[in-house]
DNA sequence: CTGTTAGCGCCTTCAT
DNA sequence: ATGAAGGCGCTAACAG
């Protein structure tokens, strides 16, 4: 039946084929406008026969749209990324487009590639997760004032015309540190971040705040495992650096009490060194961490974490879009902030319950 | 200095200011043929100045390929997914080559959604890394027979003109097996599978070929935590079935004394359950995992696994799929099985070093 | 219900 | 070193 055809069908050969215009199988293909029964049934079948496939170049090309949305990510393998990747294609396939993911591994120039493949394809729209940089956010710039819709994910980088969703890490943080203060706690350690690099890492701020509303000293040497300013980092290699900066504080004099990690992995590798010498976790160190990954649940203690609403910020994100790609370009920008929570689990509750299987509901006792 | 413009910039508008024709400035851009370099100079700086970007579908159109390829992921919450689009990435930007990635959550509805989307976009080429399902495969065919250049990996589906890269997960999980047999043990659980769905599962088969060769019995109930036939799950969500699976074994009258988990997430799971229930590892329950993720070796204790290298996969699809693209896109099918590594540690065998921070290097010790 | 015309933006080919 | 012609495959807009 099939025969291996070395150029792609087209219309015109469907239509040649099928004694029909060109503009006939399109409105076959594309179900528009009026087509005798016998006629499309007719064209349908040599369509299927000769295994017809449409140009999404050419259509696009004439149509001034391809139906198709950019996303673009840092690190793919963090479960940050799949939820948010989740969220925005719920939204937009069921709208019918396409969403491509781009990774740009938390470099400028990558994201700067991205941008310009996605743009260069005609992409309808981008949304844009990675960090913030100078030169990244230059072509952003360029890009949203030509026309592109874009919409950003807890990017720090505004505009007048590109819409932005973000969680409220500031608060995050913020209440993290709290609930350790509460809990007794005064010296209180910070793995995952500099004092320089921190300023952009708004759980890290919230962190700071929060110590010093509660009179506490920031201690330099509490705070470990910051890189260089811009250097990035893979989701999967912080635990390391929660293992090895833990390991920096265990060698302290006065050690603290509790740990404050960037994100869960970086919890994880600090959990691990904590056990690894010896010390009980909260009983010596309590520990939270950040991000609620699938695993805080399934360490040994559970892991306090704080959640955000990763998948509600891919919705909002792509809603956003849809309404710039099928509104106004240039409408007012819209913002929404989503709110986290804290899961307190046992690596800072002695007493908070063992959640087991597949129950993530949130567990507090007032111990 | 910028007006937004409605309508993108086109070599005509850029042509009209700079007084020369279209042809001139489509050279000046692609940097062919030749050009005065006054002339050059003064296209070059209108298109700057009017934020000129090309339009790849026009482009495309004409030239009949993109310099784009897809690759579509099953899960992409999975250090695998990563690393493989990693090497993927390297090899085809390299090239020139734009990688979009598709996601299909483990359906085969989106499977097929993905390779239609590709294939109406005019990618150069698919590398497509889900597992297999027969829909999909019955696509796959058609697009291959239509001559899109495909790269299959770990795919249980052969073409003859399709490219596969695989790994050798039937070894690799009788070698893991074989350890834990070697050190003793006799009563060896699965987690992650169920005798039914199993067929598949080259890892599995791997434990069954190791007892029968060992003259060990398959008992039935020693394997557990499989779904139904077809219901696949994200890797993330795998952690679960290993502290419940984990759960079940326990409760056995005469419980394992050793046991393989189907990946690494499974593992941690595992782990977590025979840790709450106050056993020792490997003392009391050895373990194994697959996939020898990042956090494997900062679980305590550390984890042992079976190791495939998926880099280096994903670079071999990238290099097939290019001989394709650049090549003759019938030549015949090429295949490549790589070797798996068994990783030796803590979970099986007590003597073995720890390994910390970012020291990854295999580490056995015949105790 | 079907056909004609024209052009989306670019680049291959040939001419100058 | 530059230009002109034509068409890649598709579909709006307008006939009929």
């Amino acid at each position: 039946m099939d025969k291996k055809q070395k150029k792609p069908v087209t219309l015109a050969d469907i239509a040649a084929i099928a004694a029909v215009t060109p503009m006939t199988v399109s409105r076959v293909i594309n179900n528009s406008g009026y087509v005798h029964a016998d006629t499309r049934a007719r064209v349908l079948g040599v369509a299927r026969e000769m295994n017809y496939r449409r140009n999404g170049l050419a259509r696009g090309l004439k149509r001034q749209c391809t139906e198709t949305v950019g996303l673009v990510i840092g690190d793919i393998a963090n479960p940050f990324a799949a939820e948010l990747s989740g969220g925005v294609r719920e939204v937009l396939e069921e709208r019918g487009y396409t969403v491509f993911i781009c990774i740009s591994e938390h470099t400028a120039k990558e994201d700067v590639q991205a941008f310009d493949s996605l743009a260069d394809h005609r992409a309808d729209g981008i949304i844009v997760a990675t960090r913030a940089s100078k030169s990244a956010n230059e072509r952003l710039a360029e890009l949203i004032e030509s026309g592109i819709p874009i919409s950003l994910i807890g990017r720090d980088f505004r505009h007048p015309h590109a819409d932005l969703v973000m969680a409220d890490n500031l608060k995050g943080g913020y209440e993290a540190t709290c609930h350790l203060i509460d809990n007794g706690h005064k010296r209180i350690g910070f793995i995952g971040v500099s004092l320089t690099d921190g300023v952009r890492l708004r759980r890290f701020q919230g962190y700071l705040e929060a110590l010093k509303d509660n009179g506490l000293p920031v201690e330099d040497r509490l705070i470990v495992g910051g890189r260089e300013v811009g250097e990035q980092m893979p989701g999967y290699s912080t635990e390391e650096m929660g293992y090895d900066g833990m390991m920096k504080l265990l060698e302290l004099k006065s050690r603290p009490t509790a740990v404050f990690a960037r994100n869960d992995f970086t919890a994880m590798g600090a959990l691990n060194a904590i056990k690894r010498a010896g010390l009980r976790i909260p009983e010596d160190i309590a520990l939270v961490g950040y991000d609620d990954i699938p695993l805080a649940l399934h360490t040994s203690p559970t892991l306090t974490t704080v959640r955000q609403p990763t998948r509600e910020q891919g919705r909002c994100a792509a809603e956003f879009l849809l309404r710039r790609i099928e509104g106004d370009h240039e409408q007012p920008r819209a913002e929404k902030t989503f709110d986290c929570e804290l899961i307190v689990r046992e690596s800072t509750l002695p007493g908070a319950e063992v959640v087991s299987g597949s129950n993530r509901k949130r567990k507090i006792k007032t111990a």
